[in-house]
RNA sequence: GGCGAGGUAGCUCAGCUGGUUAGAGCAUCGGAUUCAUAACCCGAAGGUCGGCAGUUCAAGUCUGCUCCUCGCUACCA
């Protein structure tokens, strides 16, 4: 074993502050990080769980303008709920913050100044391309033109793709930007740079030997890919007026990128957590001796383990000890999807199960349990109802609950309520197998729990409970209770056998309640009840013990820990989640059929005389042959016959219209466009294709087959 | 197309550096039992380890090719 660090700093991601979370982001980064703090917590580690809400980037602001709102009323309602959503749920931070804090901006305004004037930021002022119609400035990638170097005509602002030449965009001749189809205007602008190319050979040496053997392969591989396929300097500015201003005299209009500043967020939750704790957050950024992990999905890796890495490096903080990152939750079949409402989010879930007259906490455990034990850790899973209740009614009722249950009504009858006495003479081998298995699932929990693997560590926790009902059955007192004297009370050595077998069974009660702490805390407290002990009975350290419980001590009544989970219910959820996706699919096509009306009667093209039109000439082709382009998705080579000649055309359109389906066709193709070159083939005109609302491509063609060459007019 | 991660019993998943009859939980079926939320306990059945070829005395485990799923990325309208 590794050496115990002095303290450790655990995050979950940031949730960006637009809507609501669903289960999926519940399962992939809140729920592993809470069950790893909470361990933590009970072995006395210092640690500190710090999370909040991402507030900046573009998407509030345009979710604003939607809304006819403002992006500050849009984080205010979302801020609040989020945070009152983990709490129903027990994920419990040390603090939730939030990135439109003016300590963040602090914080993240120190970082950039502090690596600027370090000079570790590139900064580029340039003549930067501008789309007035867009009234945006374009990123590189959001301009294409005629490399200088080859002469593809369709080259990126930073790169063509044909001879993979580095370029600027200024470089490119004729820009066109991809956003609006115009000419962008040059305009003059400045933007700081994160130059992680230089940073390669470390994150090589850090990542992928340093970590080779203690990182998940899945971020292993996600980290290699991104480092193989070459680092580019990142854009840590950008024009915009929502996020954290740049500190700078001659930025005005210019704010961090959200990349940069949400994940320094953690560092200003920290700070908060130290302001209200009067604590000093510096070394749990600083001090080598602090364990750093970051809890994410994998949509994130790119972000903690090769981005973040380097903007601590160079600003001199210590590095994450491990990401573990989640892959993805499916939902009955399907991906989880917010735009085709096929989720569950956590405000529906706490609506319908925890805030109900038999739901509670327990139905809070109940989705932990679930989550946890199909949690994602290596490659995507799958969240069904019927899973999900039959993990609750199954493993929790008739397991876990159940033998918690049967001690305690058993101690009730057989023990008189109080927890009996061992009888030390008279334990047997059936016993001390017990015993030994107690300290035995401690000690694995406590190894896979290090090594997040959480689904494991969770079964063993069940597991146990499993152990404690096949114990009891062997040991049968309620049988041993009918070896009765002629006081018709159970002989000695048969009221020893059943003190011993309760006494056991109720210590392990108590030992399950601690080892299930991290996974289910509701329920362990409520084990803790029944059991009149305090919460301090929850420390780690007290695992193994078989004297948690006082001998001749009085219990409470027993409770129910867990309730089943009725058909109609399960039925119930997977209706409404049919419901909810098939009326956003409804919608979506009003407001398909109601944009398609817009675009008719938006405003049309500037004016242009019959000459104009005159200039292109359309003729009707047929299509004699179609192969897939290699090396390109969505590309089909066609040759289409135009009466006068056969010509080769390349078209976008292999993700809609097999090859062997579409030949012989009739189709309409501008002729004179000018050839271009794509995938290394020159297309000599193009198809003319009509996209209905659902984006669906249909040909023009004539409706009766014609002449292949004709004119169109 | 490139890169990455996966494809193992009905379901959810273990199987490390190749080595006896491929494992677990749940579900199913049978039995036993009644302290317990018809729960528990015992037992059984269930897999051509995506497919094909190869290396080897021996492959789920290594190599090549191939198919499918997910993610990133490229090509396009």
């Amino acid at each position: 074993m590794t050496t115990i660090p002095k303290r450790y700093l655990v995050t979950s991601a940031l949730p960006y502050a637009n809507g609501l979370k669903h289960i999926g982001h519940l399962a992939g980064a809140y729920i592993p990080a809470d069950i790893y703090v909470r361990y933590l917590k009970a072995q006395k580690r210092d640690v500190v769980y710090v999370c909040g809400s991402d507030e900046h980037g573009t998407a509030i602001p345009i979710q604003a303008t939607k809304e006819g709102t403002t992006a500050q009323a849009i984080i205010d309602k979302y801020h609040p709920i989020m945070e009152q959503n983990f709490r129903d749920l027990g994920i419990e931070f040390d603090i939730y913050h939030r990135t439109s804090s003016p300590l963040h901006h602090e914080t993240a305004q120190e970082f950039f100044t502090a690596l600027n004037s370090k000079g570790d930021l590139e900064i580029k002022e340039s003549e930067q391309y501008f789309d007035e119609e867009a009234n945006a400035f374009l990123a590189d990638r959001y301009i294409k033109g005629t490399c200088p170097n080859c002469g593809f005509e369709s080259a990126y602002g930073d790169q063509c793709e044909k001879c993979g030449k580095s370029l600027s965009p200024d470089e490119l001749i004729n820009p066109v930007s991809t956003l609006s189809g115009k000419t962008p205007v040059k305009k003059k602008t400045k933007h700081w740079y994160l130059p992680l190319d230089k940073h390669e050979a470390f994150l090589r040496e850090w990542i992928l030997t340093e970590h080779a053997g203690d990182w998940r392969a899945n971020v292993l591989g996600q980290c290699k890919s991104w480092i193989d396929g070459g680092l580019q300097p990142r854009a840590v500015t950008r024009d915009l007026d929502w996020g954290v201003k740049v500190p700078l005299p001659d930025a005005d209009g210019k704010v961090l990128y959200v990349w940069f500043d949400a994940p320094i967020g953690y560092i200003s939750a920290t700070k908060q957590w130290a302001l209200d704790n009067g604590k000093d957050w510096k070394p749990y950024w600083e001090d080598q001796d602090t364990k750093l992990v970051h809890f994410v999905g994998k949509d994130n890796i790119v972000f903690h383990c090769i981005i973040f890495p380097v903007m601590l490096k160079l600003h001199g903080n210590i590095l994450p000890a491990n990401v573990p990152a989640n892959e993805f939750m499916n939902l009955e079949g399907e991906k989880m999807s917010t735009s085709r409402n096929w989720k569950l989010e956590m405000q529906d879930y706490i609506d319908d199960f925890v805030n109900k007259e038999n739901g509670g906490t327990q139905m809070a455990d109940a989705l932990r349990y679930y989550l946890t034990q199909i949690a994602p850790e290596t490659k995507d899973s799958e969240f069904t109802w019927k899973g999900f209740q039959d993990a609750n009614n199954s493993e929790l009722v008739s397991i876990f609950g159940n033998f918690i249950n049967r001690s305690m009504v058993l101690m009730h009858k057989l023990c008189k309520g109080k927890v009996p006495k061992l009888h030390e003479e008279a334990l047997g081998e059936l016993d001390r197998n017990v015993i030994g298995e107690i300290r035995a699932v401690k000690e694995k929990v406590e190894l896979l729990l290090e090594q997040f693997k959480f689904r494991e560590a969770l079964f063993e926790v069940i597991n146990l409970a499993r152990t404690g009902n096949q114990y009891m059955q062997k040991k049968e007192p309620w049988i041993v209770a009918k070896q009765t004297g002629e006081d018709g009370q159970p002989v000695a050595e048969a009221q020893a056998s059943i003190d011993n077998t309760l006494h056991i069974c109720l210590q392990l009660c108590a030992n399950l309640g601690i080892l299930v702490n991290p996974f289910l805390p509701f329920t362990a407290k409520k084990i803790c009840h029944m059991l009149k002990v305090v919460d301090k009975m929850l420390e780690w350290e007290n695992a193994g013990s078989l004297k948690l419980l006082s001998v001749g001590y009085s219990l409470r009544p027993p409770e129910l820990l867990f309730r089943k989970i009725e058909d109609a219910e399960i039925s119930y959820q997977v209706d409404k989640l049919h419901a909810a996706a098939e009326q956003v699919k409804n919608q979506q096509t009003e407001i398909n059929m109601e944009e398609n009306t817009k675009t008719e009667t938006a405003p049309v093209k500037p004016e242009i005389v019959f000459d104009d039109f005159a200039k292109i000439d359309l003729r009707v082709g047929k299509i004699v042959a179609a192969e897939k382009v290699e090396k390109a998705d969505k590309l089909l080579k066609l040759s289409v016959d135009l009466g006068f000649e056969t010509r080769t055309i390349v078209s976008g359109i292999a993700m809609h219209f097999k090859p062997e389906e579409i030949v012989g066709r009739q189709v309409t193709v501008v002729v004179n466009l000018a050839p271009r070159k794509m995938r290394g083939i020159e297309s000599n005109g193009m198809i003319l294709l009509a996209e209905d609302a659902s984006g669906k491509l249909h040909f023009i063609h004539p409706e009766e087959t014609i002449n292949p060459g004709a004119g169109v007019s």
